[in-house]
DNA sequence: ACGCTATACCTCGCCTGTCAATGTATATTT
DNA sequence: AAATATACATTGACAGGCGAGGTATAGCGT
């Protein structure tokens, strides 16, 4: 039972989106940018982000296009959309709001 | 996509651990306990709470016995062990950790 | 007597997000 | 020539949550 990654489960499309808000960017930027801020105390893997990435394109939250490197591999780039950006501050609503929720409710019961 | 169940995935335990620290209690209680602190917000279903029942007792982290009641339905008491406060207290630090983490990482990138 | 509600427990099977393993391709460094 | 870094993608298994359904006891109203 990793804890790390239960707790985390759920965040990857919020996290996938703060990192779109100011900037387009693509896959294995956004996920050297989450080891880099978290200095490898936690990495989002690979399957996850890219099936997030499907998952997120397919709700309209964000748009890919290709990038036109002419040297190196090819890069896909990301764009939050409209719908993304209502998405992203719902969540983090949402995550104020769960954060009080938990804390409450694994505080020690003394009733 | 229902955020709430998503964000709560994986503190079931903990919630039930935190209930367990004071008094021995049984599942019903729990999860009416657990309504009046967040005022009908959020309820741990039956499912899920009985699931995560046989989970720590199987982990060792609760013992369970049937309490002698005289009349009415009859209901199964669980305690928590050392093991069980050991999870808790692990399980609370990951989350300070977590929160942290979580925060950090849904910020909105500005670099 | 009968149905409704509250208390109290339990299980099956589906759904969904995560992730290990694996594969592809290009460019640079050793 | 081989290893490493960049960069993308899929498959299949796993685990926790939960809807739907089930069992049983007790009390209340009609």
């Amino acid at each position: 039972m990793l804890i790390i990654s239960d707790v985390l489960r759920g965040h990857t499309e919020t996290i996938i989106l703060a990192h779109l808000i100011n900037k387009d960017s693509y896959g294995y930027e956004i996920n050297k940018a989450i080891q880099e801020k978290t200095q490898g105390s936690f990495e989002l893997k690979e399957a996850t982000l890219y099936t997030a990435f499907r998952r997120l394109e397919q709700a309209g939250c964000i748009i890919s296009y290709w990038g036109g490197e002419e040297t190196g591999a090819r890069r896909r780039y990301y764009a939050i959309t409209e719908c993304g950006k209502k998405l992203y501050a719902e969540n983090k609503t949402d995550w104020e709001n769960a954060k009080q929720l938990i804390d409450k409710l694994t505080g020690a019961c003394t009733n």
